[in-house]
DNA sequence: TAAACGTTTGAATACCTATTCACATATGGA
DNA sequence: TCCATATGTGAATAGGTATTCAAACGTTTA
């Protein structure tokens, strides 16, 4: 018997059941997690807010966050992996843009948070 | 003159100044980033979607997501002080439920996320 | 060609964090 | 009262991660 869990008996079968039906499977919900996660750190959240309002490119990135081009060009590559924002190169310039239809729903409803908490 | 951020000349300065404006304050950037960040861990999500689908107490949520009841109670913990999640005790049963129109938004929007990904 | 600049990349590092373990607390029942 | 059980808590730890630094790459221009 696996001590780790519940000891002796689960109290409510029948909301466990409904949950497990309700709720989307494991990969799917890390899927999403995924995607929070990457919205979870200032730096990144305040990247996609800042291309929310404007195309830019890195150094202009950097400028407004005041953080390292480094720093922020890793970050892109996290969030253009994600499929969260697109890449486009003019001559030395790297443009970034927010990928259309992906995440600006939660941008959305994260300002949303902000007005009523 | 400080070399970490950008060398010579901010490229679009225009631009900047833009999403200066339109960009909430660093502090609340963060505030919601908090959240984003709370809701980007597997186990915390599924603890969020299953409070989504029906009340429980710690030994259901520890049962339906295979870990020990000591794991949930600490993330509990995180969601309850965020404000994520309300406690209700009754005898040695402790019930958790989402906190009403909190972040149930982010939640509707990260399953939306999804479905169109 | 050579220099300057915007950007990327990999390693190193300091910091954070999710889980476990042992134990404490609280409540209900025998 | 004594025991079982549900939950909470603090320390320890293994794994993750954001930033920095040095170096490279690609592009433009002098």
């Amino acid at each position: 018997m696996n001590q780790d869990i519940c000891q002796v008996n689960i109290i409510h079968e029948n909301r466990i059941a409904k949950a497990k039906e309700q709720m989307p499977q494991l990969k799917s919900v890390a899927q999403i997690a995924s995607i929070y996660k990457l919205l979870g750190d200032p730096t990144r959240l305040r990247i996609m807010l800042a291309l929310n309002a404007s195309e830019m490119c890195v150094c202009d990135l950097a400028a407004l966050l005041e953080a390292t081009p480094s720093a922020v060009s890793h970050q892109l590559r996290l969030l253009r992996t994600a499929g969260l924002v697109h890449a486009r190169k003019e001559g030395k310039i790297v443009y970034y843009n927010l990928e259309e239809q992906s995440a600006q729903g939660l941008l959305r409803e994260g300002l949303h948070y902000l007005e009523t908490n």
